[in-house]
DNA sequence: CGCGCTGTTGAAACTTGTCAAAGTTTGTGG
DNA sequence: CCACAAACTTTGACAAGTTTCAACAGCGCG
């Protein structure tokens, strides 16, 4: 009930793609030194990343907490299961999607992130990265060291409960995922995973009705658990009822309401 | 691939059964002092909930941090979603699952927690809970104030530490729930489910092929998004092809090997 | 300008859900 | 302590939803 609004889209691997099987292991090109060092107390998105209230002194401190941006490419990975966990890192520009694997090959999308979200947490428990990041356009994100943030948590207890709200949060979405999988029907799920997008891209100041997906609707099936025609097919009949536009990744979502109502009430 | 090991179960609630629809909202009885003052120092569950390698004045203060623990007897919740969040509880005894809502009434089961587990941390992001935790068996928990924990682990960063690894943990499982649910069919499912519960049965000093479940097919179908029907005629395909004993309940796993083959060899 | 990837659509197959009936277990009250 | 009721489980037959397989269209990149 309370995080349907929060389930949000991640979207799988395109098999057939060379730009996707082929990433580099993020030999992310650091940026030169005045470009990184771009205060965090200057950013535009330091009401998504970080806590608010903060003193003058303490948002000096934080300007030291992110020591580097990295830039990766689209198709190149941020982090790779298994890579040792260092630092989490906040998305500055772009898009990203993880995905856990099974051995079969058999890939899972797990999440779609976006500017001001934060990707790595799941790499603390285990000191390894548990999942791929993977970007879905060329994107900067900011380097996190984590041994420093914890440090820094200690000193600031705002800083220190932001970053538990944000792991918290984090696992709220992850059950509303859960949801989505467990109990919902195909178009149920798209509906949600739209609707989701619109709410976070109108968070960042762009339209809540009108957008362009990052992702293929291979990668849409894989977070929504379905199959790519599955997905297409859903589209297609939205389209039908005149609930969205759709022209490729172009999105127009034309009666908000009408997909809410789909969430809401229990299909015949 | 890393995470199936940590799938875990959670079910789903018995509608018809009038115990699990008026627990009262846990007027716990609170331990006569003696009772809950008995330390986590000695706790032979502490290797599960607390970091290890304390300084002995570091482990004197952390048995400050549980201020009381409380009984929920089978049925009753220990949290509702949108109830205030003030603690985090660790299970000391018994058996819970928590589960989330949609508005239409349908129930997804997110996990099943036993001893040793934390429960709670949902609700940190938006200081309310944000999903139902039900007990499945009489059970003790021990409540950990969270502004607490919070505080100590300024003082303490092997405590710090160890409260992120366990919120990352939670994360990481979540992923394994919803690779399950994303691209696992029923068979599967349920073979992780059972493998998972044997894993943790183990940890905690029990058979690994032998136990009974607490829960019952209706949650464990709410957990792997199945129908109760279909949980059912998955553990009696199992029992025909030698791989399970089942009698209600009772489980007992006959070819874990076999088991596990199921999750890694693609079905035909 | 054409190849390859991505997306769309149709028809058939398969898995899981739905409905129904009956068996089993557990709990309660007489 | 037994009897009955409620809840839970099992099994079958059938229906529905989703996937699979296949063919083709559109776009984008080289």
């Amino acid at each position: 009930m309370q995080q349907l609004g929060a389930v949000h889209v991640d979207a799988d691997q395109s098999p057939g793609n060379s730009t996707w099987h082929k990433p580099m292991h993020a030999k992310v090109e650091q940026l030169s030194v005045p470009a990184l060092r771009e205060a965090c107390s200057q950013c535009n998105l330091r009401e998504l990343c970080l806590p608010m209230g903060l003193a003058e002194d303490e948002l000096d401190q934080l300007d030291q907490l992110v020591d580097v941006r990295k830039r990766v490419l689209r198709g190149q990975h941020l982090y790779r299961g298994n890579d040792p966990f260092e630092a989490i890192f906040a998305i500055k520009t772009g898009f990203f999607k993880t995905a856990v694997l099974l051995e079969d090959g058999r890939e899972q999308v797990t999440g779609f992130q976006m500017a001001g979200e934060v990707l790595g947490m799941d790499g603390i428990c285990s000191e390894k990265h548990t999942c791929n990041a993977i970007a879905l356009e060329d994107s900067e994100v900011c380097v996190i060291p984590f041994a420093d943030l914890e440090n820094y948590s200690r000193a600031i207890s705002a800083l220190q409960h932001h970053f538990h709200k944000m792991m918290s949060r984090e696992i709220v979405r992850d059950h509303g995922v859960m949801m989505l999988l467990g109990i919902m029907r195909a178009e149920e799920r798209l509906a949600a995973f739209l609707l989701n997008l619109s709410q976070r891209f109108t968070a960042r100041g762009y339209s809540p009705t009108e957008f362009n997906l990052r992702m293929t609707r291979n990668e849409i099936g894989s977070y929504l658990g379905l199959k790519l025609e599955t997905v297409s097919r859903a589209f297609s009949r939205f389209q039908e009822e005149g609930l969205i536009t759709v022209h490729q990744k172009h999105i127009q979502i034309r009666d908000a309401a009408g997909l809410k109502k789909l969430l809401t009430e229990r299909r015949v």
